[in-house]
DNA sequence: AATAACTCCAACCGCCAAATG
DNA sequence: GCATTTGGCGGTTGGAGTTAT
């Protein structure tokens, strides 16, 4: 457990919210340790950040979800599973908490993912979540991510929002549609992955992703920018 | 009106990885 | 190379508010 004693917990005040938000707004954000000292706050770093993050931070949407955002989140915790910072990101305003806490009280026992038809989306309210977690591993070196039939392309971010730098990232010139595409239809859950042959990083025989997705990752194995590119078209034009 | 059951969400907890000394 | 510190994440919980009995 971390945290001295005799700091405080539970409920932030009105007077404790006045001193972060002064507090950040003069030093910035960051430096989460020098945060209590500088704030005059009897709380733990991690309290701190938590209240900025969650509930003082400028542009924090509150309120009840929009059918649209539902959808998103749905649609996204197919592709990503429980990374909440990772679907947050991709909610303008939204929180990992808010989604979080949303999907577990609202949605986690009621959706169910579904073969995609024209005029229904690709899930439905039902009882099951079944996720399939992306792992780092490594493939064939006659894989086409490795022999050359796979290109950069140039990276594209979301309608109205500015994700800073793009990275870039590789697709196969001879497949239509991106590897995770067959994740939010369910057709062929494996398609698209390949098969490790030997090596530390991997089980021989053992269906995983491309590395190119896996290069550069955060503590999930992800590179947050590695969706940047063509996953907000597809979403566009599969509603 | 009383209270039990349920819902929702803010906040805490423990863990991990990166940074630092 | 190792130990410690720090930032960040997802899982879980406590309790306030709401609804049902």
């Amino acid at each position: 457990m971390e945290g001295a004693a005799g700091v405080r917990k539970g409920a932030w005040t009105e007077e404790e919210d006045v001193l972060l938000r002064k507090c950040v707004e003069k030093y910035g954000e960051g430096k989460w340790h020098q945060v209590p000292r500088r704030g005059g706050l009897n709380r733990c770093r991690k309290s701190c950040r938590l209240r900025w993050l969650n509930y003082l931070k400028p542009n924090i949407k509150r309120g009840a979800f929009q059918d649209d955002e539902v959808d998103m989140i749905i649609r996204l915790h197919k592709l990503l599973g429980n990374r909440w910072s990772l679907i947050a990101g991709r909610l303008q305003g939204r929180t990992a908490n808010d989604i979080k806490n949303y999907w577990n009280t609202r949605l986690a026992k009621k959706v169910v993912y579904q073969k995609q038809k024209e005029d229904k989306p690709p899930w439905k309210f039902v009882t099951k979540v079944n996720i399939i977690r992306p792992q780092p591993r490594t493939f064939s070196k006659s894989s086409v991510w490795l022999n050359g039939n796979a290109t950069q392309v140039a990276l594209r971010t979301p309608p109205g929002e500015n994700l800073g730098q793009p990275s870039p990232i590789l697709f196969h010139q001879d497949k239509e549609s991106a590897w995770w595409e067959d994740l939010l239809t369910e057709s062929s859950p494996n398609e698209g992955l390949v098969t490790s042959t030997s090596g530390s990083e991997g089980q021989p025989g053992v269906k995983s992703w491309p590395r190119e997705f896996a290069m550069d990752e955060g503590r999930n194995g992800w590179n947050e920018l590695s969706f940047d590119t063509d996953i907000w078209e597809f979403l566009d034009s599969n509603p």
